[in-house]
DNA sequence: TAGATTGTTAATCGATTAACAATC
DNA sequence: TAGATTGTTAATCGATTAACAATC
């Protein structure tokens, strides 16, 4: 329990998630200074950019090591190179789709995760139909053969894209047989132990959301009429 | 900037979006219990369900009104129902795609849509391949007929699906022809005013933070040994 | 050196949880 | 009526922002 008992400089405290959920985003913004062949830009210009405060940014870079200079800023591709890592970017992993339908099909057609060196290594279903064709090289099996494929070969991920239904106990299956991580497209909440991790995406819930802010918008605009422009008078 | 000044009891504050994301859940749950013909619900129950405390649920659904009473709880069909309106679920919404790429063609293809009242009108692309063609009887117009289509036809929400260098111009062209709310599925910020509204769904971001969330069991585990079990002394 | 900008502590703000009087 | 459970106020917790000494 103590603040500062530790000898690592680094993973002492549990991070939170608001901070971790904002990572890629710095990722993504830091590839694009890149890109554009930047050098160094100081928490100022990058939180102009991005819209957030620089102090947000110092704290957020600071749970996880100082990696600017004072009077300088920050290197953009030491930073970068450093957030990769931090992400765990710098190795492979291997990903499996269980639910070869519609968006489970998409995901394998989506070349960008090759680049990023997120493999999907294969893909089961129960449709006869879809079992022993191939998506893009890879192959659809079915989920019967699915304990034997991820108990011989190395899978990080299993991407879930099936029914309701069927979600929670085949990812207590999966996890069970080795499968580290969850990305959960199912519309249900997995019930797991603890210790699995699992990241959903909500499709519906997203949309919705989405929705909630249009309607926002309209009644606040009939309710409201004058808050608009305040700047006549 | 009173309070309680209004008149409505209804959308006198601005909401959190930390509740408004709660709100498709609880709308899930609700659901499913409808289904389970059952018909009252106490907020403690529907607590331990949901993984999240009481308080958390009554604080929430009090941003909209009281739906509950006391010594008895909620009743299920009615809060459901309150619920669907909040998010304005009660009505039809006509979407678009822009981009008819994997992840555009998915959600097309995505029969649940249409049940909840999602109808997908139109697909747009630059691929001549892909013009003229069908998906599950949506047409892909080329994107030069977009603008004649949106002014012409109810467009409620963009469902963006494009590439990086392409979505934020068009995004601001959508805005400006009616659209009332985009579905950006485009790796990219999208910079709008402020009354524009986006609902963001970054899969490459979502994914990079379950990659980072196995990597720290990995840390934490070789790093604190011990933390696991304390109940043998 | 003087100026710039970090890393970090302190202050503020907002969201979650606890508590309880009101009331069905 | 007594018991249950809400709606709501108060307390706590955590995350964001501000401030500034340290230092490049």
């Amino acid at each position: 329990m103590l603040l500062r008992g530790g000898f690592e400089m680094y993973n002492e405290r549990k991070i939170s998630s608001a901070v971790i959920n904002r990572l890629p985003r710095y990722y993504r913004y830091l590839g694009d200074l890149l890109e554009n062949d930047i050098t160094r830009i100081s928490s100022k210009e990058l939180s102009t950019k991005m819209n957030i405060t620089a102090s947000q940014i110092r704290q957020d870079l600071n749970n996880f090591g100082g990696f600017g200079q004072q009077g300088y800023g920050y290197n953009v591709e030491y930073l970068h190179s450093e957030i990769k890592k931090i992400l765990g970017l710098d190795r492979v992993y291997n990903l499996i789709v269980v639910g070869g339908g519609n968006i489970g099909q998409a995901l394998v057609n989506y070349t960008n995760f090759e680049k990023r060196g997120f493999v999907i290594t294969a893909v089961f279903d129960v449709n006869p139909r879809l079992i022993g064709m191939t998506i893009r090289g890879v192959a659809v099996y079915d989920v019967d053969y699915m304990k034997e494929f991820v108990e011989n070969n190395k899978v990080d991920v299993a991407i879930l894209t099936l029914p309701r239904s069927q979600a929670n106990s085949i990812a207590n299956d999966l996890v069970e047989w080795g499968v580290k991580g969850l990305w959960n497209f199912s519309h249900v909440d997995l019930n797991m132990q603890e210790d699995v991790k699992v990241e959903n995406v909500h499709l519906t819930d997203s949309l919705m959301t989405l929705l909630y802010k249009i309607n926002e918008v309209e009644t606040e605009e009939s309710v409201n009429p004058q808050t608009k422009d305040d700047s006549e008078e």
